[in-house]
DNA sequence: ATTAATTTTCATTAATTATTGAAAATTCAG
DNA sequence: CTGAATTTTCAATAATTAATGAAAATTAAT
């Protein structure tokens, strides 16, 4: 297969993967772009190749830059930005972890908390069943935290960290 | 907290987070619904509850039958069609995984794959550059699959079964 | 300080995705 | 069989979400 065709392909691939998970279509496809890329782009090359305008550019960029997934590198005698994304897959991966952990799984906790208990009879057979579930929500969801802080913190770990290593 | 706020909260909630992780928030809410509910409910208990419309309860109804987190159930002596959700977190949690897995990592894989050859010289920056991030992703999902399915069968591992009792 | 280059914002517009509701299809009791 | 109850489908519509592009703000070279 050529280059571009794969790039392309792949660019794509992950736009719709992105759109899967909750994730801007072109903000997974600026993210692809960037992670095939063999030099750092700026905000114009990211338009020309994706045929998106500025000011979309610009958001998904700015977003990307907030989930730690590309990063700002300066170009000597150059004032445009340009970007580079973060290849080690690893970190890619545990840095979207982090991110939906905080956004997501968080919030999530909070309101689980908040509606764990329940005015009136423990015997209800509604109160039981409600409260039942939102109890075992609640534990693997706090399990599932504790998890994820472990992983996201593996390199700390001598366990995890050398199992991590495999993937690498 | 009164029982019916904290099923709203449950509801709102569990529909959001369906949402930014692109599942239609009606099915996520219609979900919840039959999560905290103590009996099986109609489509038209369901449209009710959730004030949607008939043909928006039965696609999403069809679609959770479809994820294998609900099921029909019948109710003696009437003719329509009754639904319980999946209670035991852990299930609905590896029901979700084998769907996405399926759904999602498996075309992923496919095309990186196909992706994974590129013609031209292999000391090519643009080529090195891209090659090497895809065999890291490959590799990753690769392990990712393993890793799932795994868990996915889990209660016939003896030293993972054990461990997934903790969240139960 | 001036000004040209660059980045950011945001109201408008476009594209996408979800919902409705009524008609068609199916099911099943008598 | 018949027909009433129920479920399913799907074209039309609504709601949501994303993209555009031009104006405003910012930056930095002279």
């Amino acid at each position: 297969m050529k280059l571009d065709e794969a790039k392309l392909q792949f660019i794509q691939s992950w736009g719709i993967l992105g759109g899967q998970w909750g994730i801007n279509r072109t903000m997974a496809q600026v993210h692809a772009l960037l992670l095939v890329a063999a030099k750092p782009l700026s905000t114009d090359e990211i338009m020309a190749e994706l045929s998106i305008s500025r000011g979309n550019a610009n958001m998904n960029i700015r977003e990307l830059i907030d989930w730690k997934l590309i990063d700002k590198s300066i170009v000597a005698g150059d004032r445009k930005e340009y970007f580079t994304a973060e290849k080690d897959i690893w970190k890619v991966v545990t840095s979207i972890m982090y991110q939906r952990k905080k956004r997501e799984l968080d919030p999530m906790l909070k309101v689980l908390g908040q509606i764990s208990t329940i005015d009136g009879d423990k015997n209800n057979e509604e109160i039981k069943a409600f409260t039942s579930v939102v109890a075992d929500i609640q534990k693997f969801a706090g399990q599932a935290e504790k998890t994820l802080d472990t992983i996201i913190k593996a390199e700390e770990n001598w366990f995890l960290g050398s199992f991590m290593k495999l993937f690498k």
